[in-house]
DNA sequence: GTTCCCGAGTCC
DNA sequence: GACTCGGGAACA
């Protein structure tokens, strides 16, 4: 560990008349009074923004001189002194005011907050120098006889310009050792590489895909917006296929001609291979990525070069809200329907929402953009608080799917099967004219339920509400929620019958067998985040597609994200029922949108697509929508359904979580709760209840959800009702301000 | 009497 | 989040 460079206050400074000026300091921890005050000792410099270095209890920590006023009341002897000031480009007060925004809207404690915007603590430190290869002077060099080799690696060096050694290799043609000889032979002296270089920049004039007509004009909009350097939120929406990223990259490129970053959040960066891809072909180069899996250096000079303003575009997941651009000109969120965006852990946020509020303090454009966008924005475009834009064609020769449902009611599997004798033909007519298939469940592992047949007793975890799913591969029971997993018992562990234990239900591996018996011929793969652990796997598995080495897909969820399959044009649909069941308010909406999504995989170069869905409830709103195509009405349905109760969008909700080791505990603060809810006018609050999983990693949670109109701001109801509230300390409540999901 | 471990409280 | 403090358990 480095010592930051620092600035300190000057020793045995004389201490005058006048008493030193006080500053607020924030500091990256869950203190849940906010920011503290210090001494600015005489000799340092420190303005709203700068990384302090200040004591804290026996240590030292790095935090942010802060916005407002400090106590004037807080008596002089307990205060301590800044120790220093590092020499790192100040937080800029857009990123300021996001932290304390954020902070106020989730009830979180601000320097939790804060801790999300200081994640990469080394880049605070300066660059470390690293060490390349100069020309040395030119009396050495003159008169050296060279080999071809050897002056091509000359010829790449400008007076006075350093270069690392495999860079310059490369840049030559040559190996690394023809380097080496020409640094031995006195050729190459060192030199110190010039910092902050690894971002190469993207041309914003380099010869991009050609827009179509509908595609332009979107185009032309966004760029208006972009160049208005003010912010303004715009909904952009198309059908899968009608090339709504290369009309949100030519945004992009406004942005870098005027010289601001660009932010482009995506729901699943690990996946996003085929998107880096597009952004290459705009660009030429590769974008800076920002999300949890970084290394730790790549991670320090991400963040360095950002606070620099030398990554002019970051495309990253949620968190990279919290980065410290300079200028920010243009937010993206793509596939703003996503519920990764929902952050359910630590400070509970949903990116999408508050890339909105980022980008106002900015004064950024805001793009938002899906094909099935979420109720929330539709709504919002509907009222005129966003813009709306949207493609209505496919991009290119590509038509829509064709979508019918397949009722298993009619047609059902075979007895043990879960494929119907319509998706089986039509998947033998695929391969038969050598096109390729998928099958859609989202469902890992071999079968969701293990049951006993002769006692009924069903396999479930010790520390969840959940059945244990069986990982035939690993021959192995596993808990989805927490890590348990256990070897698949030899007998029951309840009445002890021996080899009595059955899957109930189809997962991925087990469609995955059925479908080896059904066309053994057939080249599989099978798309998971079990099989697909990462960028490079799921990087290989779109390659082996397109280069058609594949004939039949089997995935989960993962398949939906935005892939381009050229040959693919027959998705199945194992079980379209599957989400819908339970009470979540927004199962319906959700189940459209990623049903859609994977849909939107078939068909997408010449050949037709088609999609089968295999459900039990054809006539259910979200089968006739996909069937019809007609998601606005499904939409719309979906609002009129909601507005008279006001549920969201048309009021406000937020889930206080109770949870705790100890079941009568949680369920003692969960009725004190509920006894001291809020009263008010336009207010409600349901529950306690058992929360949907009622035990989660061991702990026993229950559940209030308070209610209110849209006009109630919810904040500081929730800030009294806790405050009012005495729990024991092995008590956990969680406040999630909007929540979506179950949990 | 000594040591170790955990939960609670504090940090300006 | 990291540190200290103090009480109680476990040991000699």
């Amino acid at each position: 560990m480095h010592e930051p460079r620092r600035k300190s206050p000057p020793p045995n400074q004389p201490s005058g008349v006048a008493a030193a000026p006080r500053i607020r300091v924030l500091l990256p921890l869950p203190l849940t009074a906010g920011a503290y005050d210090y001494r600015l000792p005489p000799g340092l410099q420190a303005r709203p923004g700068s990384f302090v270095v200040v004591p804290l209890g026996g240590r030292e920590v790095v935090g942010v001189a802060w916005d407002g006023e400090p106590d004037p009341l807080l008596p002089a002897r307990r205060l301590k002194d800044v120790r220093g000031v590092l020499d790192a480009p100040p937080m800029r007060e857009s990123l300021r005011r996001f932290v304390d925004w954020v902070a106020a809207y989730t009830i979180t404690p601000p320097g939790a907050v804060l801790r999300m915007a200081m994640s990469a603590p080394a880049a605070l430190e300066p660059a470390p120098q690293k060490a390349g290869w100069q020309l040395a002077p030119e009396a050495l060099r003159e008169g050296v006889r060279l080999t071809p080799a050897r002056q091509r690696v000359l010829d790449h060096l400008q007076p006075g310009e350093v270069r690392s050694g495999t860079d310059l290799a490369e840049a030559a043609g040559v190996s690394a050792g023809v380097v080496r000889g020409l640094a031995d032979a006195g050729l190459l002296v060192p030199g110190l590489l010039p910092r902050g270089a690894a971002f190469p920049l993207p041309d914003p004039e380099h010869p991009g895909p050609t827009l179509g007509p509908d595609q332009a004009a979107a185009a032309e909009a966004l760029r208006a917006k972009v160049m208005s350097g003010q912010f303004g939120v715009t909904l952009l929406t198309g059908v899968t296929g009608s090339g709504k990223t290369e009309v949100y990259l030519d945004a992009v490129a406004e942005c870098l001609r005027q010289g601001r970053q660009a932010l482009v959040l995506l729901p699943e960066i690990a996946l996003s291979a085929q998107w880096l891809e597009r952004f290459r072909r705009r660009f030429g180069v590769d974008p800076a990525l920002w999300h949890s899996e970084l290394s730790s250096r790549t991670r320090r000079d991400t963040w360095r070069a950002v606070a620099e303003g030398a990554a002019p575009v970051l495309v990253g997941a949620r968190s990279a809200l919290f980065l410290p651009y300079p200028d920010l000109g243009l937010v993206v969120v793509d596939e703003e329907h996503e519920t990764a965006f929902k952050q359910e852990e630590g400070v509970i946020y949903h990116a999408r929402d508050m890339a909105v509020v980022r980008a106002r303090f900015a004064a950024a454009a805001c793009v938002l953009v899906s094909a099935t966008p979420s109720l929330e924005t539709l709504t919002n475009a509907e009222t005129g608080r966003y813009d709306h834009l949207h493609l209505a064609e496919r991009h290119g020769s590509a038509g829509l799917p064709a979508v019918e449902a397949i009722d298993l009611r009619k047609d059902p599997p075979e007895r043990g099967r879960f494929l119907s004798p319509p998706l089986i033909e039509a998947v033998k007519d695929t391969l038969a004219r050598g096109e390729q298939a998928m099958l859609f469940l989202n469902r890992r592992g071999y079968a969701p339920l293990t049951l006993c047949r002769s006692c009924g007793h069903r396999m479930r975890c010790p520390n969840c509400t959940a059945w244990l799913v069986e990982h035939r591969a690993q021959r192995r029971l596993q808990c989805h929620h927490c890590g348990h997993a256990e070897p698949i018992p030899a007998q029951c562990p309840e009445c002890k019958a021996l080899g009595s234990l059955t899957p109930v239900g189809p997962g991925v591996e087990r469609v995955l067998e059925e479908v080896q018996q059904l066309f053994p011929d057939a080249r599989r793969i099978v798309m998971a985040s079990d099989t697909i652990p990462g960028p490079a796997a799921a990087a290989a598995a779109a390659e082996a597609i397109a280069t058609r080495q594949v004939d039949l897909i089997i995935g989960t969820q993962i398949v939906a994200k935005g892939w381009h399959f050229p040959h693919l044009t027959l998705v199945g649909v194992v079980d379209a029922d599957l989400g819908l069941a339970g009470g979540d308010l927004r199962a319906a909406e959700r189940t459209l949108q990623l049903l859609h999504q994977v849909s939107g995989r078939a068909g997408r170069a010449e050949a037709p697509g088609k999609v089968l869905l295999q459900t039990f409830s054809p006539d259910h709103p979200v089968m006739r929508a996909l069937v019809s195509g007609d998601v606005a009405a499904f939409m719309a349905e979906e609002a009129a359904g909601r507005r008279p109760g006001h549920w969201p969008p048309f009021g406000r909700l937020a889930a206080l979580i109770v949870s705790s080791e100890d079941e009568r505990e949680a369920d003692r603060a969960a009725r004190d709760l509920g006894l001291s809810a809020p009263r008010a006018e336009g207010v409600e609050v349901l529950g306690p209840a058992p929360a949907p999983l009622a035990l989660l990693r061991g702990r026993h949670r229950r559940r209030l959800l308070l209610k209110a109109r849209r006009d109630v701001p919810v904040q500081p109801l929730l800030r009294d009702w806790l405050h009012r509230v005495e729990l024991p300390n092995s008590v956990r409540v969680q406040v999630d301000v909007d929540p979506v999901g179950f949990l």
